[in-house]
RNA sequence: CGGGGCGUAGCGCAGUCUGGCUAGCGCACCUGCCUUGGGAGCAGGGGGCCGGAGGUUCGAAUCCUCUCGCCCCGACCA
């Protein structure tokens, strides 16, 4: 492939819009262009790279015996009805009318769909196992489209679906696709964990993610490196490290004016964790009080789990129930329903004193209140792993894969069943397995560029050589190329020919921008002693090679790349 | 949806506060000369309804009102 004849537009400025390395680079290098918020253009070159991962995943997951479909992006309200997820869903879901005034939908995620294929076309248990498939267009109306395009409200999707007779055969189509996405980030070249997650409104209860650090990613994991334990905040547990003992009377102390956590710890010398944090929430209008320890933060999302519904006390209600302003409150003498995180169980804290400007010293758990003990702390790095008590770690990732086991929560309501051996008919058990192409790819940017540009990761390179001729008028030149090309391009290299009438400085700013693996330059004075230069992106290592001898070292260097 | 920022040539920006020459600069683009191993140089050239609508004014990129779009933080994320 020549250069001159592919639309390749790499820019010298980074258009003011992208933050995100990958976005940046994806634009300069000419590999993306936006059309409006979170909906892009994919060139050539990006082209090429989502043919290479797609390709891949078709292939680890035809391994695993998943079978490749096609589905409809347009719906029909009355499926998503049944499921409930037309009504749950808000706005998040692109909704439409068609010309006789019936309700569709968009498609975000097939569940539905490929639940409704499996009620119609699965009878008996003979049928089952099945694993199906689809790399296909997703719509969804997102709040905040960013990244360019990391979070974008039209994406394609490898998603899959298995469909078992029992748990038993879920437990295997679960293993069989996580297995699979292990194999398809190695081939891509990330850095990546699998973690546990929330299963959230997908149901089902047990969820993994699959996460590629990155600053540019919008989740967040611990990870434990003594033992292994890998989960998403969301879901993540942790045990509270050691206090700084406290230790003093029972005594009201003044704190004028200090409200906050900062404040009344600066104010008083003492660390946040010897700080107890009193919070009033309602609980469909009955308050509770929250206790944690004064470092840490409420996870809403536990909390939800233990309570149901709930939200932040006013101002208002805090003092018609406690009879004091928010910043002093203490959780000694209400008679009101006390959730505390463990964290408080030991030890001897300070907390408000129920009235202003007063906070207490040497408050202790079940001398000076008693509570339901339950772990409602967002987990951070610093605090002890829950499985070994080591010091947890924390990073920032992009979710480029998710496994759900979801069992029977779309088989039920769609009525997808099938004959077991004693002809007694039963729910199909169902799991769905996501990945985002364009996530992998912008991962792999992410994990892997330098100020130059872009290296892929040679499997989802758009070219696997770059062949740079300097002076395309030479002679010698052009037959070094063009023997070259014959010689590779039957052994199934792609290339890609910079046969552009520009100056070598620019030939060799653009290669290292695109990111091809290996670079191949044919300078008109090398090839007068009979060498050529080969060139590795990731290690910038070059070597000069006798031209006969080229091909092959050319061939040996892009095996050993990346 | 809340908070903040920004819309001037393909890209990056100045000009806007304090209204007034023909709306400017760098890069990119076109022509010619020259140059050819890390985004060369010289000369000439093309490209703008200053996001849109309304208003104030003798006069608006600039002031006022409304509106649309994009980015960032947060909420949300099936």
């Amino acid at each position: 492939m020549y250069f001159s004849k592919m639309l390749i537009p790499t820019l010298r400025d980074v258009p003011a819009d992208a933050e995100a390395v990958s976005h940046k680079l994806m634009l300069r290098a000419g590999y993306v262009r936006q059309l409006a918020a979170g909906l892009y253009i994919y060139l050539p070159l990006a082209l090429r790279v989502m043919n290479k991962i797609n390709s891949i995943l078709r292939q680890e997951m035809n391994f695993i015996n998943a079978q490749e479909i096609t589905m409809p992006v347009l719906h029909p309200a009355e499926i998503w009805q049944k499921t409930g997820r037309w009504y749950e869903i808000k706005d998040e879901m692109f909704r439409l009318k068609d010309r006789t005034d019936r309700d569709m939908c968009l498609g975000m995620t097939h569940e539905e769909i490929m639940t409704w294929l499996a009620a119609r076309e699965i009878r008996s248990y003979r049928d089952l196992p099945q694993s199906w498939y689809q790399i296909q267009t997703k719509l969804r109306d997102e709040a905040r489209p960013k990244s360019g395009i990391l979070r974008t409200r039209e994406f394609t999707m490898k998603d899959s679906y298995s469909f078992d007779a029992d748990e038993a055969g879920l437990d295997v189509s679960y293993a069989n696709h996580a297995e699979a996405y292990h194999r398809i980030f190695n081939r891509c070249g990330l850095r990546f964990y699998q973690v546990e997650s929330d299963p959230g409104m997908m149901g089902g209860a047990t969820a993994h993610e699959f996460m590629a650090p990155s600053s540019a990613g919008e989740d967040e994991i611990v990870i434990c490196n003594s033992c292994g334990y890998v989960a998403n905040i969301e879901v993540a547990s942790s045990i509270h490290t050691k206090t700084e003992d406290l230790d003093c009377s029972y005594q009201e102390v003044h704190t004028p004016g200090k409200k906050s956590i900062k404040d009344v710890s600066a104010f008083l010398g003492l660390a946040p964790t010897n700080l107890l944090k009193s919070l009033l929430v309602m609980c469909s209008d009955t308050p509770m009080l929250v206790l944690l320890r004064g470092d840490q933060e409420l996870h809403e999302k536990k909390l939800l789990k233990l309570v149901g519904k709930f939200r932040p006390a006013s101002n208002d209600e805090i003092i018609n129930t406690l009879g004091v302003e928010a910043g002093f409150i203490g959780p000694m003498s209400h008679d009101i329903k006390i959730i505390s995180d463990p964290s408080l169980k030991s030890g001897m804290f300070v907390a408000g004193a129920n009235k202003s400007d007063y906070h207490v010293k040497g408050i202790k758990a079940d001398t000076h209140f008693k509570a339901e003990w339950h772990d409602i702390h967002v987990a951070k790095a610093g605090d002890g792993c829950p499985k070994c008590g080591k010091i947890l770690s924390s990073e920032a990732v992009i979710e480029i894969g998710n496994i759900f086991k979801l069992g029977t929560k779309y088989s039920k309501p769609l009525n997808a069943v099938y004959l077991d051996s004693n002809g007694k008919e039963n729910p199909i058990i169902m799991g769905s397995y996501g990945i985002g192409p364009a996530r992998i790819a912008a991962a792999a940017i992410e994990q892997n560029n330098d100020k130059d540009g872009i290296i892929w990761p040679k499997n989802i390179a758009p070219f696997d050589i770059q062949i740079s001729p300097l002076n395309l008028s030479d002679q010698a030149t052009r037959d070094t190329l063009d023997a070259m090309y014959k010689e590779l391009s039957p052994k199934g290299f792609e290339i890609l020919v910079d046969d552009r009438d520009e100056r070598p400085g620019v030939k060799f700013k653009d290669a290292d921008l695109i990111g091809i693996p290996i670079h191949i330059i044919l300078g008109e004075k090398s090839l007068k002693e009979g060498l050529v230069e080969i060139k590795t992106r990731k290690t910038r290592e070059s070597a000069k090679i006798n031209v006969n001898d080229a091909v092959n070292a050319a061939i040996k260097a892009h095996s050993e790349a990346f």
